[in-house]
DNA sequence: GCCAACGTTGGC
DNA sequence: GCCAACGTTGGC
């Protein structure tokens, strides 16, 4: 029985296709304390929806699957690094990563507008106004209905 | 590019 | 521990 998360990616950055060629790729980066202790809850096999941020639409790309459980993010004490952290290191890791697989792409962004359309998808933090959580769980309620709007 | 909303930092 | 100032996120 998996949970369910849904993860932002700018996709410059990294999308859903950058993880559809690599098959399975370590999330890094996350240097939020919510989305981090979101992030240590996830379980092997758990799925993800891919959302892609700060781009034309915004919107849910795709389906991922949690393929390895949170383990020390190595950036967060790499200097070299966007993502370094002077309070992080290799012996007190601050941070931490996961590893996602690719499940799925969809065939087109299923927009931040239409989710927000939706009366049943209200109470999801992603459709709050202000919300900027970047790793947030999702119901099993929201992840069906939000798979069932696929396909009308 | 703008800016609202939020999280973090640091002075007191 | 409060809160102003600052930095970041992310939709528009």
């Amino acid at each position: 029985m998996p949970n369910y998360w849904l993860m932002k990616s700018e996709p410059d950055t990294f999308s859903i296709d950058d993880l559809k060629r690599l098959k399975v790729s370590p999330w890094d980066g996350v240097r939020n304390y919510q989305a981090r202790n979101f992030m240590k809850e996830m379980k092997q096999d758990d799925l993800v929806f891919f959302y892609h941020s700060s781009c034309s639409p915004p919107g849910i790309a795709g389906i991922a699957r949690i393929d390895k459980e949170a383990y020390p993010d190595h950036t967060s004490w790499d200097p070299n690094s966007d993502y370094f952290d002077s309070k992080s290191s290799e012996t007190d890791p601050k941070w931490v990563m996961v590893d996602v697989a690719f499940v799925e792409k969809w065939s087109s962004i299923l927009t931040l507008t239409t989710l927000k359309q939706s009366p049943v998808l209200a109470d999801m933090l992603l459709t709050k106004k202000g919300s900027r959580l970047s790793v947030m769980p999702i119901t099993k309620n929201e992840w069906e209905y939000i798979t069932t709007m696929l396909k009308t």
